[in-house]
DNA sequence: ACGAGAACCTGTTTGC
DNA sequence: TGCAAACAGGTTCTCG
């Protein structure tokens, strides 16, 4: 008897870099190695229209390997082809055992279902998130993917880098972190977080960042992350040896969502303010951050 | 060229 | 209580 659970949220929405490698690390026991028996596009509408034939192209084709690019999924096929996935705001995953009655609702917008027996949907309810297939040679050049700056967890992110990709911009730092060709993955609590720790006011040109600050930003932005991601992948371990509900993964923030809160720096004492930058929410601390 | 703001869409929370 | 406004993890387009 397979532990399986019947049916599991791989993550809440909330997509940025990290929960992205939590939901692909979800999905990798259900769909690496397995044939896609029958997809189902639903509704084609999603951020950028399903390609056409979508469904008919993926029927049939094996799953190599999932990989991630920044916010990406990337569903390597044979046949040299990639499905790529973004999540949006709002996008989720939802798999299926073969057992599971499986009732769609209004915003499950494609369903994989495996020759497994696995039924993976795809829901996103604001369809921001999107579908595209492109050829595995076109990948690195492919509009969506040609522009994205370094992973952040990868030697290429490192503080020359950051300080060349900072030089001269009038923006504020918050809004160049924010940027996904400076450094792909980093989403609005994560910038907050990032910066949090770094001690760095969100409202500093990022022009003035280059130099001892970035050693620390480039450090907090990858501690931070890792935390992340380990936190995600340790929910969805525990999670297939129970049967019971699935507990949300659960993280708690520092700065973000705090507003009004006391600065959880040891000794600070000031309070958590939220402003608004480019349209965005912002969380710090004008005390301790600088 | 750059940066700020709007737009995309729907659901939930907040405030009068 | 009820309704409208504000707000939400992302990205991309337009405008100044």
């Amino acid at each position: 008897m397979l532990a399986i659970p019947l049916s599991y949220v791989t993550q809440r929405p909330m997509p940025e870099l990290p929960e992205v490698e939590t939901v692909r690390q979800g999905l990798v026991p259900v769909l690496e190695g397995r044939k896609l028996a029958r997809v189902t596009a639903r509704r084609p509408d999603l951020r950028i229209p399903l390609p056409k034939g979508f469904a008919a192209r993926l029927t049939g084709r094996r799953v190599e390997k999932l990989t991630r690019r920044a916010k990406y999924i990337l569903a390597h096929l044979d046949g040299d082809e990639i499905l790529l996935m973004h999540l949006g705001m709002s996008g989720r995953f939802t798999v299926h055992g073969s057992q599971s009655e499986n009732g769609l609702g209004p915003h499950d917008h494609i369903v994989f279902e495996t020759d497994a027996g696995d039924s993976v949907v795809f829901t996103d309810h604001r369809r921001f998130g999107l579908m595209t297939l492109l050829r595995a040679q076109d990948a690195e050049k492919h509009k969506l993917l040609a522009n994205l700056g370094p992973e952040p967890l990868s030697n290429a992110f490192s503080p020359a880098y950051l300080d060349g990709a900072l030089k001269g911009k009038r923006t504020p730092i918050k809004a160049a972190l924010l940027d996904q060709r400076v450094v792909a993955g980093l989403g609005n609590i994560y910038v907050c977080e990032a910066l949090f720790r770094a001690h760095i006011s969100p409202k500093r040109s990022a022009s003035t960042v280059p130099g001892a600050r970035s050693i620390i930003l480039v450090e907090k932005v990858k501690r931070v992350l890792e935390a992340a991601i380990k936190a995600g992948g340790s929910t969805l371990r525990d999670y297939k040896h129970t049967n019971g509900e699935l507990g949300y993964f659960q993280k708690t923030f520092s700065v973000y969502d705090r507003k009004g809160e006391t600065c959880v720096t040891k000794g600070c004492g000031g309070r958590v303010k939220r402003l608004v930058q480019s349209g965005r929410s912002t969380f710090y601390c004008a005390k301790c951050q600088r």
